[in-house]
This record gives structure tokens, sequence and C-alpha cells, in this order.
DNA sequence: CGGGAGATTGATTCCAGTCAAAGGCGGTGG
DNA sequence: CCACCGCCTTTGACTGGAATCAATCTCCCG
């Protein structure tokens, strides 16, 4: 959790729900508000002219989302859309910068958040545009991997072929036909269509 | 500038001097230092096996930069190359941390910044991403309008087509044909080679 | 004038995207 | 228990566009 619930509720903010596939907000719209999440999943993601997804980005559990535009007075330049039932906190620009000033010790907390963020961007797009498709790949199964904390075993991957897809900026058919060639090469399990990595 | 030369120099900051080419730091460092550049011009970028370059950012006269790893700890994503003959302020992690301690406007300084990174690497994910050839070269060339303030008129871009491919992640004869269709689609101006904007 | 870096052009290759058609798998209801 | 349905996965054939390779060409500068 990023900034305590009673704090939050203490200066105003709303608990409000969203079913699956809602958006929050989506790309564009002027950011207004922080946002918190209090229970559910949410994903920021982009759609092109031709129904494309490319996902930036998932949250969870006490994670805050669509800061770094709320911060700089920015459109935001990706949709939110919740993945399940989900409540969120949601709190005016405003009344954010003034918890900010009565707690500056949450200024810390948002430089880590943002910084982690700028990093973990940079890596996206260094991976995307440097590396050939089986890379891509990879690096999102290790991003994965590494926000379980598991780096022993092999363990299932939660995603369908769909998702992976989204993930990393490829089609389907490319995603299926790389799993299998990582697959052939020991790179990866696949058992019942399940993936192991 | 972002910290205040005097601010920095009394807290311990030493000045360095970097030739064209030469690297400040290189990708997977760890982090152990806070830059500012004094003069000269910077870039961050990754090269990969293959030799080919992908440039992150492009940092200038008071700007910091390096910091998103710096603040938690992390290997640097890309290596950092002076453009050109450059000295940098160069403070350790620990005094950079005093600074933002004993100054701590500083904080909301840097919460902007990297707010506003944040979002220009979600805009380069998604253009490089979801958008055809084109459309990443205009943002580009939007991007570098943008840096300059200028709106109304067509100015120089002042970039080599080989710099413009690896900004945009691309090769060079793809720049060039690509480059040569806006013209003809009036979206760009070509004068003996140079291309204007 | 000569040399070199950058720009350009054409021919070819390669690989992800696209389209279309099955193939499995799980869940539901009769 | 089986038939059916919908979602996901898989496969094959084809396409298109960027990368690659290999020559020039141009312009600038000493």
């Amino acid at each position: 959790m990023i900034i305590d619930t009673e704090i939050l509720l203490q200066y105003g903010a709303l608990l409000k729900n969203f079913e699956k596939n809602e958006a929050i907000f989506y790309e564009d719209d002027i950011a207004k508000f922080y946002f918190q999440i209090a229970k559910g999943k949410v994903k920021m993601c982009n759609i092109n002219e031709e129904g494309k997804q490319f996902v930036q980005g998932i949250f969870s559990d006490g994670d805050s989302f669509g800061e770094p535009p709320l911060l700089i007075q920015e459109k935001y330049p990706a949709s939110a859309i919740a993945l399940c039932k989900t409540s969120v906190y949601k709190i005016s620009e405003h009344l954010f910068y003034k918890i900010l000033q009565d707690y500056p010790h949450y200024k810390d907390t948002f430089l880590k958040i943002l910084a982690f963020r700028c990093v973990q961007k940079a890596n996206t797009s260094k991976d995307i545009i440097n590396q050939r498709t089986d890379h891509r790949i990879l690096s999102f199964l290790n991003d994965f991997k590494r926000r379980k904390g598991s780096t022993t075993k092999k363990i299932l991957v939660p995603y369908t072929r769909q998702e992976i897809a989204d993930f990393t900026g490829l089609r389907v058919e490319t995603v299926i036909r790389c799993l299998l060639l990582l697959h052939k090469n020991n790179q990866v399990q696949i058992l019942k269509g399940k993936v192991y990595y």
C-alpha cells in the first residue's frame, strides 16, 4: 500500500468500484485524480486504430497508478482498464498534493516508485527495439518471474498467448510459434498448452 | 539547472571533463553517483550485439541524468556517452541524499522530472510498438520540435539520418526512404539533403 | 583537387503479420 | 454421459515491409 488508507479517507478519498473491463480513465484524458487500488487489478494499455493493444503495465492491491501525468499536468499516455472487479481510492489532485505536503515522507516513496517505473520502461524500450522476437518474450517472462520472486524452479505462466502478445507488442501466432521454438530449445516448458518458465 | 551549482560544490561535487564519445558510465554498471551537466551534451543509449544503437534520451546544460537507477540502487539500463566535450558535476549517492534531505524542495523537482520521463517513455513505447514507420519518425520530429519550443515555422532538424535511425530504432535506409515519402507528401521539407520540419 | 562522411538507390532476403481453417479443452445443460 | 458451444491454441500459406547488402553519389572541408 502506497498511501495509508486511513489518511486517504481522512482527506476525502472516495472508494469507487469498477467491473471487469470497465475503464477508469482513457488515453489522452487530462489527469485530475490520484488513484490507488484497494482491491483488484488494473492494466494500463494503448489500443491503436487497428485494434492492436499494447500493455504498459499491470497494477494490483495497494498500487497507485497514473501518477506521472498527474504530477506534471499532462494527458494520460494510456488507458486504465479494470481486469476484474476492482475497487479504487480516488482523490483530487489538490487533496493529493495536500497529503504530500502534510506527510512529506510520501515524497520519498513516490520518488522511488517513479524511479522504478523509469528504469522498467527504459528496459522495455530497449528490449523491444534491439532484441529479436524470442528475446522480447523471454524478457517478459523474466519480468513476470521477478515479480513473483521465484528464481529457482520452473513456474506456471498464468497468461494466455494473446496476453503475452499484448505485453510484447507481437501477434498471437508469432508468440505461439516463438514459444514452440523456445520449447524445442529447452528454454521454456510446455505441458498441455500451459507454459512453464 | 536542477540543483544549484553552489550547493553541489559546497557538498563536495567534482567537476569532471569528458571528451566527445567518451563514456560517463556503461549499461549494467551499478549506479553510485549523481550526475548533472555543467556544459555539454550527453546521450543515454543501448548498443546491442549486432552494433545496433538505440538512443533513450539526450541531455544538455543543467540537466541531470541517470537518477532513476541511483534512487533504487539498480543497474543502469543504458550507457551515457558524451556527444561533445562535456563537463559534468559528479557527487556520491550518499551526499546526493544529504542534499535532498537538507533542501527538500528538490524532492518536488525530481518528482516532476521523473514523472516527465515516465510519461515520455510511455509515449515512446507506444509509438514504437503501435505505429507505422512514418509515425515513429514524425513523433520523433514532433518531440524535437517541442523541445525547441517552436511550433509555428518549419525549422532545420540538426540530426543525420543515422541519428534519426538510432532514435527511432530503424535503419538508415528506411529513414531515408520514409523521409522521401514524407517530403513528397508535404509533411517535411528537404533542401540539399537537410530536413526541415 | 582529393578524401571522407553522410545520403541515396536498387536488388534481395527474411521474418513477423495476416488470413483462413482446424484442433483441443473445459464448462454447461439436457 | 454425451453433445454442444465458446475460447484459446495451433497450423499452413501467403504478403508486405523493413533489414540487409552492395554500389554509387554528393557535399563539405582541408
